[in-house]
DNA sequence: CAACAGTTTAGAATTATTATAATGTAGATT
DNA sequence: AATCTACATTATAATAATTCTAAACTGTTG
């Protein structure tokens, strides 16, 4: 997909400075074939795995709230204590796996379109999203 | 409703001692009409406005938790900066007005039955709930 | 290359939540 | 009713997550 990609230019049409920070985190969150979710201690980890350069901790919350901001990234929150960020940023649903605090993609296919019917008055709609939280189907009995 | 309500005998239930703090929880959350959605700063200034009593944060937090667990107050949560608490326990999806910050019940007729094509090998649905955000329809753009 | 605005950084500050351990209390036992 | 004990409450400390600060650094413009 993305290959030998130009986040220079990605960063700079967002108005952001191509650092070598910035870019490095590029290279880390959108140069691979697949979008995937990640929550920030997973993604302070895969940086300092993949680079060879420190970075700071205050530099990837700047960063990751910059690229949401430009539509880079979206957050899941699941619930207060577990929130992701997810490289997919078009309109999509979630299953939640509670066994492994995985999110997992749903794709058109999986769920009807939602129809709402209700409609509140000055207001339009930014987003429908769904959250379908599954857990092992084991009959222990709670 | 809930009139002169026994909340002795609905914490009994759960296993959980009556005590003056816990009984004045559910006046506040309880002893009401309508369900309704509050965080826990909103719930600490309405229960001491309504009580005479002092109460330990520690004790709201508690508390909250402890009738998360028995299932008599639910997590809804909106991103990682928001979270709020149902009294509403029953299955059902919400509106959130983002600029009100409002939480907002749909009914049964407000959303059709969501229809989940997508199964998970050895994996049981808890839960799918539908959350719509919506905001002002003035059509400044961004 | 000079100048400047934007960026990074380490560390401090703030906020939300949980842990601690001493004190209090509900409910059982006598 | 007095005593006992496990559970609950409390003030406060500790922890964790996130944001702020202000000094140093760097990308861009001219
Ligand atoms: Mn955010
Ligand atoms: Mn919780
Ligand atoms: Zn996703
Ligand atoms: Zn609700």
């Amino acid at each position: 997909m993305t290959k030998n990609c130009n986040f220079i230019e990605k960063l700079r049409g967002a108005g952001l400075r191509p650092t070598k920070q910035r870019i490095n985190m590029c290279e880390v969150l959108f140069n691979r074939e697949k979008t995937f979710h990640f929550t920030i201690n997973d993604l302070v980890k895969m940086i300092s795995e993949k680079m060879n350069q420190k970075i700071s901790l205050a530099t990837v919350y700047n960063t990751v709230h910059a690229f949401e901001k430009k539509g880079y990234l979206k957050e899941i929150s699941i619930d207060s204590h577990k929130s992701y960020f997810d490289t997919n940023t078009s309109s999509h649903h979630h299953f939640f796996d509670e066994d492994t605090n995985e999110l997992i993609d749903c794709d058109e296919s999986d769920i009807d379109k939602i129809n709402i019917r209700k409609n509140i008055t000055g207001k339009k709609i930014n987003s429908v999203e769904v959250l379908v939280r599954v857990a092992s189907d084991n009959q222990n009995q709670k």
